[in-house]
DNA sequence: CCTACCGATCGGTAGG
DNA sequence: CCTACCGATCGGTAGG
């Protein structure tokens, strides 16, 4: 296991600083300063500020992906497939809070073609909880007059507004919060027995 | 009805501005272009950039306690009173679509004085879904293992982040995005029958 | 509300 | 990775 890159270290700071003030409030001095080198010298790793952007993004993307993707073709029962995408879905908000964080604020602040991108892998996701959804309604589980785009985005909002108010070393895990949350929410899915 | 004082325009077109590029990418030439002024004048009316921000997370946090505090005493029953607070919540939500998104994402570039009240205000509105919960289970209608904490972070959850993707115009008021939202959040938080 | 300006800082580059 | 620098722009002020 070697080291990280100077480049994943600039990244990982990166990640760190734009948590915490923000993309733009967040200058390359600042950044080359937590580094111990001078703001030019940023230049000799990376193309410019927005890559620093795209990149951190991206790998929250990826993260989110490839959390979620295993799970479409699993052999579990919706219930089931749910919690685990709830577990897997907010471990990857603890897990990345800094990065997290950085793609729920920042995304924004991407140039049209990068914020294009992460549009469409944004879909991807809640398409995820839409297809869940209606495998679940198909399979007689959960009931049939969902509004299965608003369930989606309820399941979204939770797991993701995770990254406001966690904070490590907090008293539940990510697991307990997704049990937590899935309990709370399956009786207003499933079917009355 | 008097028409808004220019004050009032100010802060309004900086809400429009700070929701879509963010609080520290808008210049105030930027918003001073946009009132028809140059940047320097900007000053006759107002002290400063952060006052600005000041103003617009404190009309958000205005306008969420005085929603919601008019239900602290009512006279309804826990789930009927659940069902009006969410109602009210994403009213000031699609209401109050930019203020509220500057609300959301910008309040942390606050100074540390002014981040103190915000704090202190949210603390307030988590705890009226805290009180109203408790209450639910005292009288015996909601379940008394929930997580109040968590419950109530819950439903934050759900009716702050209509801020991330309702648009004037779509399928659904808030008054249905509310209604339904509580729908399938009761049965997980009623006694069972 | 404008003109003209302030010092500070920005992202980025050249040349080593 | 550093030194030294570029033009541009920042928030804000003085004086009218």
């Amino acid at each position: 296991m070697q080291t990280k890159t100077r480049k994943e270290q600039i990244y990982q700071v990166a990640g760190r600083l734009f948590s915490q003030r923000g993309y733009h409030a967040t200058s390359m001095r600042d950044l080359a300063s937590q580094l111990g080198m001078q703001g030019g010298s940023l230049y000799a790793h990376i193309s410019g500020k927005e890559e620093l952007l795209v990149e951190i993004v991206g790998q929250a993307t990826d993260q989110f992906e490839a959390a979620l993707n295993p799970l479409r073709a699993a052999d579990l029962s919706p219930q089931q497939k749910l919690r685990e995408a709830v577990r897997a879905h907010i471990r990857v908000v603890t897990d990345n809070l800094e990065s997290a964080t950085v793609f729920f604020h920042e995304w924004q602040h991407l140039s049209p073609e990068a914020y294009a991108k992460v549009v469409a892998r944004r879909d991807v996701v809640e398409k995820f909880y839409r297809d869940l959804l209606e495998e679940g309604i198909d399979k007689g589980v959960f009931r049939q007059d969902l509004n299965v785009k608003l369930t989606a985005i309820m399941i979204l909002s939770v797991s993701n507004w995770v990254y406001t108010w966690y904070r490590e070393g907090g008293p539940l895990s990510a697991e307990q919060i997704a049990d937590q949350y899935v309990d709370m929410l399956l009786p207003g899915l499933l079917v009355q027995q």
